[in-house]
DNA sequence: CGCGAGCTTGACGTTGTTCAACTAGAGTGG
DNA sequence: CCACTCTAGTTGAACAACGTCAAGCTCGCG
């Protein structure tokens, strides 16, 4: 996206510019606060989620670096809509959105590329509406495994960094049905469980069972 | 939004325009061809929706007059994310999209405002998830009959133009949960009914009860 | 007058959560 | 080096939430 960029323009967002390092479990970006800044990781991994009721979240995203997140609210009520705490230890570089608006009056692609981005965060949203909401568990858990396979640790064997509690808040299930469901995959052979390492055995069924719901 | 155009603009835009109508029942776009058209009502309503598995949908929006709808699909891979059809006898205006695009190349307030409405479409579909996810059943349906109330018909008593059914596929449950819900509502005193028409008696208590989940 | 679509109601089964008990490893302090 | 504790994970039984199915109802419309 920035490549979009000229050198002085670079050089504006680089002004404000600032990298903290955060360790496991700290708060990146909290829900509610004012939105003033974007956000990309540079090292690590953290968890983007909705807060809900009870403490109970619904994690959208394992965000890797160089992904740019900060949110729907930067253009709107200047809100950040979601938490991001860091899994592990991680650094992470803040853009101030004032120098991003000064881009967006100036240089139309590079509005253009932000509009697609909020598009694919869109369609994103769209299909994890419809897995949340039509799939029974199997189906969910089928969808998170693919997504850390495919998306996170790209690799079919994966040393999981999150907790079964992470698993059930990204696909909205306890952390009991989380392990269930995955102990029945385990013993169907789909997957194999040693731990945290996880490895998809039958990449095909679970494909089957996450369209099936 | 076309406020921010020029004249000369305004006339690129109407060039490729045309308006149809539409009767109950009717597609007015199809999820999953391609994205032509940026499409806006002059009359009439229609449900905005995602097509699940076993013709199960999960209703997004009542569309209104005047609000452009399109999808997220238009800037990434050009297809519709999900379907629009008519609800009552309705008239919708098609803008052509490579009209709309080259309009972005030239005015960055214009390609901002898209940005903008496409961070409020995320904010709704942020809302959307954790009440659909996390909520039990009064709690989804008191959100929906809020929904109702203040943006679709803006009134605390409302001649229902949408069958159970569809309450149903608002708020992610069967048609015979929704009525029963309803009636329990109805018994607490909080809502009336009478066959279609429907009026809120308690909006505090639906506040509450969306609240409490 | 009859037909069909939408609505209502109840009984029942399934899905998923809650709660509690138990286990295993990782750090901590004596 | 050994108890002690804390957290994450696992397991089972009881329970609540929700969907399914079937039957009967209403009402507009031909």
């Amino acid at each position: 996206m920035f490549s979009l960029l000229s050198k002085e323009e670079l050089v504006l967002l680089n002004k404000d510019r600032f990298e903290v390092t955060f360790h496991p479990g700290e708060t990146i970006i909290k829900q509610g606060t004012s939105a003033n800044h974007f956000v990309s990781l540079t090292s690590g991994m953290a968890k983007l989620f909705l807060e809900g009721l009870d403490r109970k979240n619904l994690i959208l995203e394992i965000v890797k670096p160089w992904k740019l997140f900060g949110g729907p609210g930067i253009f709107t009520d200047l809100r950040y809509h979601y938490s991001v705490t860091a899994i592990s230890e991680t650094s992470a570089c803040f853009i101030a959105i004032d120098n991003v608006k000064k881009l967006i009056k100036s240089n139309p692609a590079f509005t253009e590329s932000l509009l697609i981005h909020c598009s694919l965060n869109n369609s994103r949203n769209f299909e994890r509406l419809l897995s949340l909401t039509h799939k029974q568990m199997p189906g969910r858990l089928a969808d998170v495994l693919l997504y850390l396979s495919k998306d996170v640790y790209r690799s079919m064997a994966f040393n999981l960094s999150i907790t079964r509690q992470e698993i059930g808040d990204l696909s909205n299930m306890t952390k009991e049905s989380a392990t269930r469901i995955m102990k029945d995959f385990e013993n169907e052979g789909i997957i194999s469980i040693d731990g945290k390492i996880i490895e998809i055995l039958k990449l095909d069924t679970l494909k089957e069972i996450s369209l099936r719901g």
